[in-house]
DNA sequence: TATTGTTATACTCTATAACTATA
DNA sequence: TATAGTTATAGAGTATAACAATA
């Protein structure tokens, strides 16, 4: 071996294990993702939507910078996000109170209908898959789609 | 409660569990598969691409056919992709032996020598992520890569 | 002048339907 | 007639640049 001294070898192999787990994350994650808006063509909103949806249910109304932010995507592409929403009814925009450049986004009723019942019962075919695993396998999806969560906080 | 009777109050958690994991991996899945594809807007291949080339890689020559089904997209979503990735050099097609409908594409070289660096090197962004992460954090985020990888598999 | 949201435009990814060539 | 691949076309999702309205 020809190491570095100032590198201890095993910060080396760790450095490697992340770039390597990296690859396979990104290439696990962007099939999946491919995979599930496949099995979504018939439902009556897109993961796109229906991730927009969440998060004003789960954050409450807010402006559409604001939720671009949040969802981390450009404003012009929330704009599209929301008129599609908006055309279906499922979210409603009203002025802001005291800034006239900037709407407010919320949830109309059937918004949040339809955000209780996907939860409650949609992703079947992805429910369908879960059903097949183990405990353990469980265990590090759940603790996995915590961490997901966060990488995407501390996001550039 | 008003369970029936022929329902374990167990497995019905479970299955509420499982709904719920569905629906919460699916949005996490959907929202770091768009993170990762716009930390790549420099890189030489897009993730779609870059899925491609590492199954030729891990699985050697196959016909687009074969690539389609391997990676779960319909055929002519892969004449797309085989295209991009021939018009760039990454990848060889040749006429099958035996059958004149058919055709094999390969890496070349160029396309080789892509994956093992991307591999190596890349993901950068998703690579410095995961520097932050405690060990008990990537641990279960190896073990959710191989099972989204092996629920794919069994995909309908 | 800076900020918020929208419009215009374009590119990637994916699909379905129709076509071509070969088996 | 069936199969493999491609072409034609369309729609979703996202981006950047330019614009309008308001602060």
């Amino acid at each position: 071996m020809n190491l570095p001294h100032e590198t201890p070898v095993l910060s080396l192999f760790v450095s490697h294990d992340e770039k390597q787990l990296a690859s396979d994350l990104a290439l696990a994650v962007v099939r999946l993702a491919r995979q599930l808006r496949g099995h979504r063509q018939h439902s009556a909103v897109s993961l796109t939507q229906l991730s927009a949806l969440s998060t004003l249910f789960s954050e409450g109304p807010m402006t559409p910078g604001a939720l671009a932010a949040r969802e981390r995507v450009q404003p012009p592409s929330m704009t599209r996000v929301i008129g599609s929403l908006a055309d279906v009814g499922l979210v409603d925009r009203m002025p802001h109170p005291s800034d006239g450049r900037q709407i407010i986004v919320s949830l109309s009723e059937a918004g949040k209908a339809l955000v209780q019942n996907e939860k409650d019962a949609r992703e079947a075919w992805l429910a369908a898959q879960l059903r097949n695993l183990r405990s353990a396998e469980l265990t590090s999806l759940r603790e996995a789609v915590d961490t997901m969560t966060e990488l995407m906080k501390t996001c550039d």
